[in-house]
DNA sequence: ATAATAAAGGACAAGTTTGTCCTTTATTAT
DNA sequence: ATAATAAAGGACAAACTTGTCCTTTATTAT
């Protein structure tokens, strides 16, 4: 449903996220060890989320990706916008342009519920929220 | 949601048993113009399909593709997973292997009710389902 | 100031998906 | 039997996504 290079945004993030509570900067070497994906691919998608302040980033040593409170708590939906695009949850199932209540392709009717509970979840979900379970050992990012 | 092919799929799958009312073969030119996808394109994917039996077709003059009253009953679930693969209503929302509720990904509570639903509703729909609108004007497979 | 570090960014390489073409095979009608 | 029609199937081409490398820029510590 998602795209690799969303899913990588989304574990990459929240592996930067579970060191927000220790205040803790972490490199794209570190990152790449711990969601299990390469560094260069890594550094691309991280380099787009920083472009869009989703993220926070410093160069030099002792440098890295961070968030700051209020990435802390934006909603996974910006993540998945700024990846698959701004349209994603108005996307057509069957792929047509026009597809809406008045004009619908035959699915449009179920698919919306579904593609909409897909929405309302990524809105209410917070970066915060992706590495709670994360951290006490109840969720992982590898496997 | 869901790849290209499977939508350009579906959408011949639902113009070929459009025509079943009236016991009507068509040809991949006809489900051409109907869907606006190209004719290679539809012959490649249905191809497919007819050889899983999902849908039947018959060479030569007179020939074209057409649904069994068996294959009308068929639910939407078979098309997909014969496109989008067996274990695509079984994925994991950040792509990892193993996810499962022992071993959950960040998104997995939440991702797994939004999978279940598009997978019941493909399960319930059938192939006959899927014209009903379209034949009396409610539905459309262009625009 | 200089050297070392680490992200930013551009260029390109590989892989996958999607689309096209052409030949073969089966069926029908003459 | 022959010719015409239409799907089946294989081979290949184009487009898009994903992954890698290398250079540049900013920051830090010495």
């Amino acid at each position: 449903m998602l795209s690799i290079t969303c899913q990588t945004a989304i574990k990459a993030i929240t592996y930067i996220a579970s060191k927000y509570p220790e205040n803790k900067k972490v490199g794209l070497k570190e990152i790449a060890i711990h969601i299990n994906e390469s560094e260069h691919t890594i550094g691309k998608v991280l380099q787009k989320l920083s472009k869009l302040s989703l993220i926070s980033s410093h160069k030099g040593p002792k440098g890295g990706f961070f968030i700051s409170k209020t990435q802390h708590n934006l909603p996974l939906l910006l993540i998945v916008k700024a990846i698959e695009g701004d349209s994603y949850f108005e996307m057509c199932g069957l792929g047509l342009s026009k597809c809406s209540d008045k004009h619908p392709c035959p699915i449009h009717k179920d698919f919306k519920p579904v593609r909409e509970s897909f929405r309302k979840f990524c809105a209410k979900m917070t970066i915060g929220d992706l590495y709670s379970d994360l951290n006490v050992g109840n969720a992982f990012l590898i496997g």
